[in-house]
DNA sequence: ACCTTATTTAATAGCTCTATTAATTTATAA
DNA sequence: TTATAAATTAATAGAGCTATTAAATAAGGT
């Protein structure tokens, strides 16, 4: 018989789910879609994954991992606080910029499907809460010293991810409005990569 | 015979179609469920609009007009340009916190919809040219003046879309994942609103 | 009262989608 | 080579959805 070694199929059908979820969300793509985008039967879609759901929730924990991920790093703590924040911005961004359709995703997602949303409170719980916990830390103390204004901890994070997130919500939509060339959107989202940091540490002088 | 003076069938119907296309979307939500909604047949829904397509436009070109009118307004000449950016920060501000929805219903639709998003582009040649120039002249004065640091008009407008619209794209998440009471999100939107102000004026000095 | 037109409903055609089942092909171990 | 299990396909059940049609009801004008 054969042995599942390098089952080429599954994988196959787990990308082209991908490709296609990120492109146009849960309910817009059918199994029949994914099936003829990995080249082969619909029913071999349910074969491997046995529900639609559960192919979703395959490739949505995925990219929810990196999601997160790219939010909360360990960062060279040598550095100063403006330094490590500029960093993290950074990475935050690459993070994005290598996987432009997440946020797409994630939020339609979240805000179309409760259960999943439900599901999604739960993780958060699980976040590592010392990462958060040194974050508001350092962040008072950058207060104190007078070196940074007087700022809640959420309001930085929800900046953060406002400039990045939204950069990528809204960027497709804005390179059909304005008819940008695949090279001139590039530039426009590289140019943003430091406009981000830029007004997000901006926001944060005393 | 009867004539259409009154007709309060299709305005519930029109408002329930409001209600459901702005919590799920287009293709999630079924002419079925818009009946059901308005309290009447099914059928009736496509008797008065006759596709769930021209339905839904009726309630897009609405929406669309809103998000667009708080966006390009005119506001008090006489105003400085941080006062008059302050003024048009927070009435964008105001429209999205009036019509909360319409973030997800345009991104969510255009990103998914091509045809829609062709309809957009279009609209966008339509927009009022002369008060974006007037912005951009505006804020290259400011710049000569040394007044404001050097910023692309796009830069500054995407800033502001940016932290204003995502604020009404990401906040439900927000509110579920931090497990907040209706009262408490009240409070976080509208510390958001000054501090979405504080954000983008301060990302401008030189 | 009667005719005409508007409103509303029930029924249904026709489509697409998910999931399953039974049958077929392929690969491999013995 | 043959038996066996995996991989793949074709077919289809069953559900939901949109849109239409024909019939029923309401309402107003004359």
């Amino acid at each position: 018989m054969k042995i599942n070694n390098d089952s080429n199929t599954e994988k196959s059908i787990l990308e082209a789910a991908e490709r296609l979820f990120l492109q146009k969300g849960f309910s817009l793509t059918s199994t029949t879609a994914i099936g003829k985008e990995a080249g082969c039967n619909q029913a071999l879609v349910h074969y491997y994954f046995r529900t639609k759901e559960r192919l979703f929730e395959a490739v949505f924990e995925n990219k929810f991992r990196l999601f997160v991920s790219g939010l909360v790093q360990k960062v060279d703590s040598g550095l100063s606080f403006e330094e490590k924040l500029r960093t993290a911005i950074e990475a935050h961004y690459d993070m994005l910029a290598a996987n432009p359709g997440i946020p797409f995703l994630i939020f339609n997602e979240l805000t179309t499907n409760p259960r999943r949303l439900e599901n999604f409170k739960s993780r958060i719980r699980e976040l590592p809460v010392t990462v958060l916990k040194q974050f508001q830390k350092e962040l008072e103390e950058e207060i104190k010293k007078g070196k940074v204004r007087p700022v809640a901890p959420v309001d930085l994070l929800l900046t953060i991810i406002s400039m990045n997130v939204s950069l990528f919500l809204v960027g497709p939509v804005i390179k059909t409005a304005l008819d940008l060339s695949e090279r001139d959107y590039k530039k426009l989202l590289e140019s943003r990569r430091s406009e981000n940091v830029a007004v997000i540490l901006r926001s944060l002088r005393p």
